[in-house]
DNA sequence: CTGTTAGCGCTTTCAC
DNA sequence: GTGAAAGCGCTAACAG
């Protein structure tokens, strides 16, 4: 037995072709200064054998995988899926295969999942850190060297270059929105506010709720159905009921509507809601659900094309430099306005 | 200059240790038959250096990359997002790595991107055939000595494992049903009617109507909104109006509910629908729409679980064996009843 | 234009 | 227990 791989090599190639593993080499590089002749006969061969140049070897020399990592909480959420399409494209595009890890927000599984990355000598990183602050990430992250981009929520306090929604802005334009709609009591329903995305919102919303000295009324419990029910049951028994609800997520605003669906509240009638995240169904339903529009695939597309050039200038320059982003790149958001808020009347 | 590469490599902590290469190479891999002091040393060396060990250094001897590849139509689509989801999963509890990508459904890309997968030696493949019948992809697909795995639809005449849902026969039961609720006149709406999956679903509908001694009424012209819209108007208008909808996909569906809303036709009462696909808020849109639900996590666990099988049994007895699934692996589907098809009673 | 040759970082006999 | 040495498949000087 000669060789038990089912791939042939490139000097079995070279041996059937009666010429060097340099002028194989050459052609499957693009086949520059290699006479038309031996060119023609060399790709018959590699035709014949169905030879696939062997990427590891490659590599080894090369020092290049033409493989990004892209590290995720989730890929089932509609967000990440449609950043994984997108940077995907890009990849290909750079002639460079995704692969994609998920985290499901864990900050031990993310350090993993890079370590494992790292292994693979993944070119470069597209993150979605877990944890905005952890100082574990940034300490990895600042030591590898290799060019890294930051999604969504940027990195703290490190050279990592970020592209995220303009959280802080959008979040504060739905609230004046719902504020100009002469809506006096708006609460802010949220989870989680741990993650850097939903303390921007809240933010925002504070600011827009201060400038128009408003009371802010802000309900961190919602992680489900029955949290937003009893929610906003306990809001709408209390005192002051609210005249709007602000929710920070697409999950915490389903579920805010199914509760007002479910109680007969009429919307925007009685309760004006507003959410930040479009989804899909959010103009289907009745009311349909106004909205801030995150402009998912831009960040994608952005946060793609600085890795790339990052990568480009670094093959270049043959090191890395230091990022031309120390901020993060904020997109803008878009208010979509739908029935839900009192913008769009009624149709059926 | 000694090393541009800003890892570390073996031969350099076996010299800052004072070993052998042949040693640090244990200690990597297990550390089996290493005395505890030097295995302890080595490792010390390995953190301070921070160094990681090259897969594409161990893939050139040993023959594994540790990666294996997804070919999707789309990763926003939230059914293949699912999938890509418990795909990756599985290969990280088994030690590998997922390289996603997509395809759009096109033939040519698909087989790009499987070359591109050779190339990368991934270890093994799980792919939605964007055409069953290709012939293209069945030698590709043959010729490769790598476990594959298809999901959601079949190749054609090859012994590729593969798993769908009970396309068929779930169709057939969602027709049934229709007809249980008495109604005679049932069309089914669908698109694109050269996917595999649609062509099934839509001879479980005939399957059904045939047995009841009704008449198939089927449209292929659903593609957009637009469509939806002509397609239900000129079914309404002509002389037997039909009295429920069939509708073999998603976006079908819910095309079909939004031209139903718009005219204000009562569903169930004047129309009842029933779609095959669940999505996200089927239960929340009023009136909740029925559907015939699939069982995506199943599936890509099944093939996902088929492929390490494969992988395994390959590395152990050195060569691939023929499938031990020469049929496709149907996996049963589920009657969700809502309220579209007049099962529950609306609520609000 | 073309071939020879020396490794890339690692695993793996095989001898000690 | 441990190490020396021979490659895995490819690229890149360097010499013809």
């Amino acid at each position: 037995m000669k060789r038990n791989s089912p791939h042939p090599t490139l000097s079995q190639v070279a041996r059937k072709a009666g010429v060097g593993t340099t002028t194989v080499s050459r052609v499957i590089n693009g086949g520059d200064r290699v006479s038309p002749k031996t060119l023609a006969r060399v790709r018959r061969v590699i035709e014949t054998l169905c030879y696939v140049p062997n990427l590891a070897a490659q590599t080894l020399k090369g020092h290049r995988t033409k493989t990004i990592g892209l590290v995720v909480p989730s890929i089932a959420d509609p967000f990440f899926a449609s950043c994984a399409e997108v940077v995907q494209a890009i990849a290909r595009a750079n002639d460079s295969m995704l692969i994609v890890t998920v985290t499901a927000n864990d900050s031990r599984t993310e350090i993993e999942n890079l370590n494992l990355l790292i292994r693979h000598r993944v070119d470069g990183l597209i993150i979605v850190p877990a944890n905005s602050q952890s100082p574990a990430l940034r300490e990895l992250l600042d030591r590898i060297a290799m060019p890294v981009v930051a999604i969504d929520r940027p990195v703290a306090k490190s050279a990592i270059a970020s592209v995220v929604a303009d959280n802080l802005i959008g979040a504060q334009t739905a609230t004046q929105h719902l504020i100009d709609h002469g809506r006096k009591r708006v609460v802010c329903l949220t989870g989680e506010s741990t993650l850097y995305t939903i303390r921007e919102r809240i933010s925002g919303y504070r600011k827009a709720i201060e400038s128009a000295h408003l009371t802010p009324i802000i309900d961190t419990s919602v992680k489900d159905y029955k949290s937003a029910e009893y929610a906003i049951k306990s809001l709408l028994d209390g005192p002051n009921p609210p005249d709007a609800i602000f929710s920070t997520k697409n999950s915490t605003t389903i579920y805010a509507f199914e509760v007002l669906q479910r109680f007969n509240i009429s919307v925007p009638g009685t309760i004006a809601l507003l959410g930040f995240d479009d989804f899909e169904l959010a103009s289907t339903v009745r009311p349909s659900i106004s909205v801030i529009q995150q402009p998912v695939e831009e960040i994608a597309r952005r946060a793609a094309e600085i890795l790339f050039e990052q990568l480009f200038d670094e093959r270049k320059t043959g090191s890395r430099l230091f990022s031309k982003h120390p901020q993060p790149i904020r997109m803008h958001t878009r208010l979509i306005q739908r029935s839900s808020c009192g913008c769009v009347p009624q149709i059926s």
